[in-house]
DNA sequence: GGGCGGTACTG
DNA sequence: CAGTACC
DNA sequence: GCCC
């Protein structure tokens, strides 16, 4: 197995491996615990020794490893130790270790055939950037089943509804995605908070429990047998959902047996409203639920960062250190879901499905997505992006190459293929297995030919000969373009002719004023700065703001509140409640003027055009007394603007480049002022209506409205 | 072969 | 206007 | 660069 973490871990010498991570699958459907520390010896985790002295608690019982089948490096530790995920057969799973490569090459068989029970290591599709993958052309589905007749009317029929599919076959899966995505409905193959509707074929409540990790996330969403799906697909409008709920309540009768009884259904209509009441309800309910409370904490904690800290003079930091904590939680809990969805079909209703007219199927489906149909799954703030911490990612060494390469093409004018190296990473960071070969890398969606044939090179030959050839030059160049203000034109320029060093520059060129400033702190500036800075710096400015007006709200905006451990600049966003007939016209100006005077913001990057405008924007330079100097980003932002604007400035660019590029999809146009409809766009008309506004006041009515899961910061981090 | 996010400051 | 910036 |  020359598998890429392999390759790492035997270039080190000397070394003991600290066993943190413990998750496997078991072959009846249960997920292991993470299990304690430990410390194993090297050929130990080249998984040809069984793993003797562990034991795993799967809750219900105890469980011997027998072997291990995969090992893939987590994190190295400063004292040179090395923190491990390791997959373990358990001891009921006997002589069946064939090479896993064989087993992964395998297009589609496998699945169904014995050796399902390893599901963690074989299916290297679990994540839904790599859906099609394994997408083999004997697929079959029976069109006939899962949609008959079709009504007109049921095309938005399942507008606002968040589904995920749970235990089931893959193809049924991708089938049945593509129906509810046609009818406007979304579709998660990650649980997340914001679904609203689970579906699944598994009936034993313990089993799905289980599944549900005992409990915790059936809390948002009901789980309902998917046949609730097939009949309102069937029947054109949602069927009452309590006839099919499986989770957490669990009628005594079987689901089958209503299925199609005539006493239960009511008129479409009746339905309907029964279905939407219902639905309303569960979203007031669901706003007590732990995570959105954490969520909504988190909000008013930013927006206000005012009144309760104002005494004490100290932000309420802890609070928000614990949305880190939450989202990590939250992170194991996404990650245990996907390895549950790995596994293959436990109960497959449908595993006969005969040949239906399949040609005629994918013809219908082609063109139903050309004409209504936006295929959600492609859009990365479709799915939770949670921060990747505390776990490497299992194609690091192919992703370390390709983002050698963006950073290459960055400093090139070629900005769309940089955009197009961007997407492919992103991409591969998702998938949670090791890529084994060129043609694996071509089928996940943003990956195409040239991107995969180099992925292949890496993999067979552990290296990139293109990255070979332009080292020296490139160094330069992102050297130059590491300076504020300076990009890949101008870098080019300055190497061309014959600069290398920043003191070449220095000593030879003269700076426009943002440049010069960005020269000069060259070093402070690329120092990224922890959280609780950013919280002081913020405190500084909140203090200067409430002298101006007490009723001025600030939020820290950007990758803090993205909640990622550390920071580049900070992001201001200052708004006004101007219910009470005042607005905050002037503010900036004011609060500069305070804090230019205090000492507190050194220089200026670039002013706001008008100064007296609701919306303005101010980019400078700020440092804490003793402190380095800091990129500082103050925005003020007119009040029922601030949900576009929040999700604006918290990004990260590629969600905000996500939703926009959705919103366009649908007709509509994202910006920091609110999402809006029907932009005339002509070709001769110079005149361009701005559109309706359709939303703009909160981050959730703008997600609402473009049928996006209302993801909380900490899950757009693609 | 066209599209790929949308906007705003600088010089 | 091109270039660079912000997320 | 990738995708339609």
């Amino acid at each position: 197995m020359t598998n890429i973490t392999a390759q790492r871990l035997a270039r080190r010498s000397t070394f003991y491996k600290r066993l943190r991570y413990v998750e496997s699958a078991l072959s009846d459907g249960h997920v292991l615990k993470r299990s304690h520390s430990t410390v194993v010896n090297r050929h130990e985790l080249t998984g040809t020794l069984p793993v003797k002295r562990s034991r795993y608690s799967t809750g219900d019982s105890d469980l011997v490893a027998s072997q291990v089948i995969d090992v893939k490096l987590e994190e190295v530790e400063p004292d040179n130790s090395m923190i491990v995920g390791v997959n373990v057969k358990l001891e009921d799973v006997k002589e069946r270790d064939k090479p896993r490569q064989q087993q992964i090459k395998e297009p589609d068989p496998g699945y169904q055939s014995d050796e399902s029970t390893d599901t963690l290591i074989l299916d290297p599709l679990d994540h839904e950037a790599a859906e099609n993958v394994l997408d083999s052309p004997k697929d079959r589905i029976n069109p006939a089943k899962a949609e008959p007749l079709r009504s007109q009317s049921d095309v938005g029929m399942f507008h606002g509804l968040h589904f995920h599919l749970l235990g089931m076959p893959r193809r049924r899966l991708n089938l049945l995605s593509e129906r509810i995505m046609e009818r406007d409905g979304a579709v998660s193959h990650a649980y997340s908070n914001s679904v609203t509707h689970i579906l699944s074929d598994i009936h034993d409540v313990a089993k799905l429990q289980f599944m549900l990790t005992r409990g915790k996330i059936g809390l948002n969403a009901r789980v309902l047998d998917t046949k609730w799906l097939a009949d309102a697909l069937q029947h054109g409008f949602c069927p009452d959902e309590q006839i099919y709920l499986i989770y957490p309540k669990v009628t005594a009768e079987s689901p089958e047996s209503l299925k199609t009884s005539e006493n239960t259904r009511k008129s479409p209509k009746q339905l309907r409203n029964h279905f939407i009441k219902r639905r309303k309800s569960r979203y007031e309910s669901s706003s007590d639920t732990e995570k959105d409370d954490k969520y909504r904490a988190m909000e008013s904690d930013s927006i206000e960062l005012d009144a309760s800290d104002e005494e004490d003079g100290v932000p309420e930091i802890e609070s928000k250190n614990h949305t880190i904590a939450s989202s990590t939680q939250h992170d194991d809990l996404n990650k245990i879901i996907e390895q549950v969805k790995a596994q293959p079909e436990l109960i497959d209703l449908d595993a006969s499905e005969d040949d239906g007219p399949e040609q005629k199927e994918k013809d219908d489906n082609a063109e139903m997505s050309r004409r209504r149909g936006i295929q959600y799954e492609k859009f990365l703030c479709m799915k939770s992006n949670p921060i990747m911490t505390d776990t490497v990612n299992p194609n690091e060494f192919i992703i370390e190459k390709l983002e050698e390469l963006h950073e290459f093409y960055k400093s090139t004018n070629d900005h769309w293929r940089e955009v197009g190296y961007q997407k492919a990473i992103s991409a591969i960071k998702t998938l949670q297995t090791p890529l084994r070969s060129a043609d694996e890398a071509r089928r996940i969606f943003g990956v195409g030919g040239r991107i995969a044939d180099k992925i292949g090179e890496i993999i067979n030959t552990g290296q990139l000969q293109k990255l070979k050839n332009l080292d020296s030059e490139n160094e330069v160049l992102k050297l130059f373009s590491g300076i504020y203000g300076v990009g890949p034109s101008l870098a080019r320029r300055w190497m061309s002719k014959g600069y290398t060093t920043l003191d070449d520059i220095r000593n030879n060129v003269t700076l426009p004023e943002s440049q010069r400033i960005g020269l000069k702190y060259y070093d402070e500036l690329h120092n990224r700065m922890s959280r609780e800075e950013v919280e002081q710096i913020a405190q500084v400015v909140k203090n200067e703001l409430m002298k101006i007006d007490e009723k001025l709200e600030m939020t820290i905006g950007g990758s803090y509140r993205r909640g990622l451990p550390d920071c580049g600049d900070v992001d201001l966003l200052i708004t006004r409640n101007d219910e009470d007939g005042k607005n905050h016209q002037g503010v900036m100006k004011q609060l500069l003027k305070r804090l230019v005077d205090m000492g507190f913001i050194t220089n200026h990057l670039a002013l706001p055009g008008q100064f007296e405008d609701l919306r303005t924007r101010y980019m400078g330079i700020c440092a804490l007394p003793n402190g380095l100097h800091r990129h500082i980003d103050i925005l003020t932002v007119p009040y029922n603007e601030m949900g576009a604007c929040l999700i604006a400035y918290t990004g990260n660019d590629i969600f905000n480049r996500s939703l926009r590029l959705l919103a366009s999809k649908k007709k509509l146009r994202l910006n920091q002022m609110g999402l809006f409809a029907e932009v005339l766009r002509g070709a001769s008309r110079a005149k361009i209506t701005e559109g309706n506004c359709i939303a703009s006041k909160t981050e959730e009515a703008i997600f609402e409205a473009l049928g996006v899961p209302c993801r909380p910061p900490h899950e757009r981090n693609p």
